[in-house]
DNA sequence: GCTGTCGTTGTAGCGTCACTGCATGGACGT
DNA sequence: ACGTCCATGCAGTGACGCTACAACGACAGC
């Protein structure tokens, strides 16, 4: 039993396909599909199963999968364990947060592990659904994603969670709009508003129709921007007003953030890892002084990066 | 980080050499070496010494050898994740142990196994000094040892111990001896007898030593063998006394065996397995009919084999 | 001190195995 | 009904690990 084909097969459970597995493993989908072949000769039971056009991991193809993690996570921590015997934690760690995240995180992590020294981090800005945050742990060590903060935590099988902060969301207006001055707003002040937000399947969409629940309404979406820079921009200008996230937004001169009364708004920033990718001792570190950065944010709620 | 050259690593800790090594792995001396030396190039630390004209592992090949242990054994549960997902238990299952523990275990454990069906035992009986039973774990699935009782447990590194009885140390004497018919016998009264004892080494050779004790003489020590069937067959003639254990010897006609009194003699039997092979339903199915086997023969003292 | 032997380490040759590229078959959407 | 997408099977090729052989170092005996 292969450990290559037993990590072949969680790829392709968190991808949900040959082609897509093949894609993160960097080999042809031949090659996936002649691994997973010879696994199940292995196992001796069926691991997949087509369904349409695509694969399903069988009952048991699905416990090989978790077993699979289990088996890497050994694997790492055998890496680990004479790792300790040379130098501190060095090597390269690939960080991926979504663009608000890392707008807020990577600055100040980037000079704190710069600080420490020996570790090379290697950050990117992914824009991805709110399921599709799961998948990029195959190609990331870290993943920061974020979803409403009463939605379920399930982020994915297979994968860590690491809460990192809470974040308001506030209402965005343009300052010359007519309640740019009032100190807090509630969901029926809101009612009959223009509204700007992101597009179906991504976090802060599910977020804006709970704001609307609450007032019997359903908001008027009139823009589904993802970008909230632009939004801003949008907000400024007087086409719409938005819910952003206070930490990671607010810098604009010609936006105000109002807090929402009467309705209790956020999102929850989490970091997504695969365990045995936790294992490394470079990545625990990043980890925690990613950890760390959020409690600085979290903690002063008006301060900014840098 | 290959898994193989980790289980090559733990099998040249365990058989204390590359030439040894590269025997239970059915391989060549030069390929354990090129794989040693692969895996150390992965760790990026020495793992092995040189001592003398052999070799040792370091402090880091010893923490990677224990790494790797849980390496195999993540990969057996993986094995066994999908094997419940067809039929029951199934394989062959090797079981070695030494001869009087096989002629006292063996039979009913190969007539339970066989009533419960789709597991085949491949037995074998080992004759080697102490020291040695640990190793057997790499060519064996089960190991029965034994040791003095007073001993230290400790059998090796990263193998699992399982008692599975505890067998007192008789006298046995011939018949004609002029104690045969004592209900038991003091260390003082067997302070002038010849003894039978078995090689240097080896389990019960303590024992002996350690009667002489108690009487303040050193046991005249005129033959050693170490089959106890032989041992009996002289004790029978008058060659001299020996110490034997009780349920696995008493069945020659000649031979009386006496309780000792005022000290307390025996020895304990053991199961060795590797962790990771102690995952396969086969092998824990044996070791569970292995001690029942054991608990049916401690609980009636005179219980024979069959 | 020299020699014989044992055990580990390096090198050339070879076999095996996994991956690439391409062709095929099935399923969904237009 | 056709095109597209996805998974799978097959031949070719490359790399990797093993065997066989040779060399070096270390211990024991004379």
């Amino acid at each position: 039993m292969d450990v290559r084909a037993l990590e072949t097969l969680r790829a392709v459970r968190s991808q949900g396909g040959v082609t897509a597995a093949a894609g993160v493993l960097h080999l042809t989908p031949s090659a996936v599909s002649q691994q997973l072949a010879g696994l199940t000769r292995d196992a001796g039971v069926a691991l997949t199963e087509r369904v349409g056009r695509g694969v399903r991991l069988t009952a048991a193809g699905e416990a090989l999968a978790d077993a699979a993690v289990d088996v890497a996570v050994a694997l790492e921590r055998a890496r680990t364990a004479c790792a300790v015997f040379q130098d501190g934690p060095t090597g390269t760690v690939r960080v991926a947060a979504f663009q608000s995240g890392a707008w807020l995180l990577f600055p100040r992590l980037l000079t704190r592990v710069a600080a420490r020294g020996g570790i090379e981090l290697r950050c990117s800005d992914e824009d991805v659904a709110q399921r599709a945050f799961a998948a990029l742990t195959d190609s990331h060590d870290l993943v920061v994603a974020h979803r409403p903060e009463d939605g379920e935590p399930g982020w994915g099988e297979g994968v860590r969670v690491v809460p990192l902060l809470r974040e308001p969301l506030d209402v965005a207006l343009s300052v010359d709009h007519r309640w740019a001055d009032r100190a807090s707003l509630t969901p029926a002040d809101l009612a009959d508003e223009d509204w700007i937000s992101v597009r179906t399947g991504f976090p802060l969409a599910r977020a804006l129709a709970d704001v609307g629940l609450r007032s019997d309404t359903t908001p008027r979406v009139v823009q589904r921007i993802n970008d909230f820079h632009v939004v801003e921009a949008l907000v400024a200008a007087g086409h719409g007003i938005a819910l952003l996230p206070r930490f990671a937004c607010g810098g604009h001169p010609g936006v105000r953030l109002v807090p929402l009364a009467g309705a209790r708004a956020g999102r929850q920033v989490d970091v997504l890892v695969r365990p045995d990718v936790a294992e490394r001792r470079a990545v625990a570190v990043v980890l925690a002084e990613l950890v760390a950065v959020a409690a600085e944010i979290g903690g002063g709620p008006g301060l900014r990066p840098g």
